[in-house]
DNA sequence: CTGTTAGCGCATTCAA
DNA sequence: TTGAATGCGCTAACAG
């Protein structure tokens, strides 16, 4: 493989004036800088990246944690991603935690050696300890948390605020009439703040309807969960006519499981779910509304913060933490 | 950070003392040893990497290019690929090229200036030369092939063979009093081999069903193609009562506009596809089967592959050009 | 406008 | 068992 030595001892010339000659470095004089580029294209000659890496400190790469890639959202979020880094020159490095909080260590630890210059990371449903992001302060690589982002100062983030939304989505069942709503709440790692559960609860106090724990139940995300939700919630003496899901992997069992325990969708009972993927419009009964969280949007700014980070001039001029926050949108279909 | 030259500097001994000792080097004393990996440990040493790729002339990082990450079928194997490379202390670079032939071009040109030791690709719709992977064994960079796969010699390559699916659906078909069968085939480029469609044709003739080539339609992928295919068959004096779709992705748009054009599935037409993505399992009027593509095992073999080729001493047991064949399986819903 | 020199962090050959 | 020396390919400060 041809290195600049070679050109130059091919041309007696020096390393420097061929490097130099390459980057159109302005000191060079045309006649040098053409018999340098001809004789660089016709020896093929390709820089050797992992030399610039190691001298330059950098290795143009930028890491991607999320929790899985199955989900819509996230390869949402990755294409957005994707094109932002191409427009900067880099490249991405994408790991999946499948929510595990172990392999996200690792995760962290193998992006850490690979030497990325900066994390884009959603963290995984189990992740309750930071020590791992934390860390990475020591090794001047920055982090923006999107989406699912830790509850913590000293973070950079980019989030979607649920809260307006939810407030909206009762509203709207309120208006069809409905008065007894159920909300099938996900794990408490990842409803920290709350938004969906203090929006429903607003917004039901708004409307005067005596708030009923027994039509709050949880679920860990798992198709067993979710089924399981719901049935508590058929359980009940009064049942819910409409309920909140947690999202829309939640509301692809949750409609399953109501269907195949013979309601009718949409008329027994109602839902309305979280994050809008396209996929669900090839549902039958799919849910009568849905909250857009917009991933693309979201990891566009991560990444978007990530690269100002990564910019000594563009830091400055930002807060020592920055946490944006979206507005999310209730979607009736 | 701290170096090896630090630690040497400390510790009053050589680099080249710390670097043995650090790699447990048989011939170095037992105190000095542990006494430097005190000290790295105490001084949070981390071997700085890009010194050692460029070093190694090693990134220890897999590339790999395919459509999207969208589809199930890739990230699932995606998953698969993730954990042949984490057995090996691998790092996965995921590029999609969104089936655009110039995306996958600069995919591939990235990753070689990324130098990274070795590529799997599932090559784009529209992907018809393969100069831009051809030029990769100048850089000594293996390339497998999976899936969607190269019609060429002296490639590697992990495919699954759909022949005998095919005839298998078309047998399944018949057996169910079907005799107008149609086909909705893909792009030309993704047909190459013609395995769907060759299997179609021998099961029609073992059935002596006299094949008819109005009941062959094309479709780009698109929503609009897949609809308009599907209409091309219904506008027929003598209409199809059972056609099979390119994949499960074209099953879902033909569906849902079958049921728009007010037919019931799997009653008035019945529907055969390719991938068996789960997703399919939520729909109320699912393919009657479909063809398991082994995505994982798929994406494994191919990553196996890679490693073999990789490493000088497997790499002779090898023949010049591998190409793995798996067997599809149709699976009856 | 061009050349000389040094050095990034590490692995490794040769010498002791 | 250890150390000295070299070089991977490139950039950049310094010198001319």
């Amino acid at each position: 493989m041809p290195t600049i030595k070679e050109i130059a001892k091919r041309l007696n010339i020096s390393i420097s004036t061929v490097s130099r000659a390459l980057h159109d470095h302005h000191s060079i004089g045309l006649r040098t800088k053409t018999a340098v580029k001809k004789l660089a294209a016709e020896l093929n000659y390709e820089p050797n990246q992992t030399a610039i890496f190691f001298k330059q400190r950098k290795t143009f790469t930028l890491g991607v944690i999320l929790p899985n890639l199955r989900e819509e959202f996230f390869s949402a979020a990755i294409n957005a991603i994707d094109n932002v880094a191409l427009n900067n020159n880099y490249i991405v490095l994408t790991g999946q935690s499948h929510d595990d909080l172990n392999r996200e260590k690792s995760l962290v630890e193998s992006m850490k050696k690979h030497r990325v210059d900066g994390i884009l990371a959603s963290i995984s449903k189990n992740t309750t300890s930071f020590d791992h992001f934390e860390q990475l302060k020591n090794f001047d690589i920055p982090v923006v948390f999107f989406d699912r982002v830790p509850d913590m100062p000293d973070v950079h983030s980019v989030s979607c605020n649920l809260y307006h939304s939810s407030v909206e989505a009762v509203d709207f069942l309120v208006k069809q009439g409905h008065k007894r709503i159920g909300y099938i709440q996900g794990p408490p790692t990842l409803s920290i703040r709350n938004e969906r559960l203090n929006g429903y609860h607003d917004a039901l106090a708004k409307h005067n309807i005596k708030p009923d724990n027994a039509l709050i139940v949880s679920t860990d995300l798992s198709t067993e969960g979710n089924t399981n939700a719901l049935d508590k919630l058929l359980a009940l003496k009064k049942r819910p006519t409409a309920v909140l899901l947690f999202n829309d992997y939640v509301a692809l069992d949750v409609i399953h499981h109501a269907r195949q325990r013979k309601l009718t969708v949409n008329k027994d009972i109602c839902f309305v779910s979280y994050a809008n993927i396209p996929f669900m419009h090839y549902l039958d009964f799919p849910p009568i509304a849905s909250v857009e969280q917009f991933p693309m949007e979201q990891a566009a700014r991560a990444a978007e913060l990530l690269f100002k980070l990564l910019d000594p001039g563009a830091r400055e001029a930002l807060p020592p933490y920055e946490n944006i926050v979206l507005k999310s949108e209730l979607i009736i279909h």
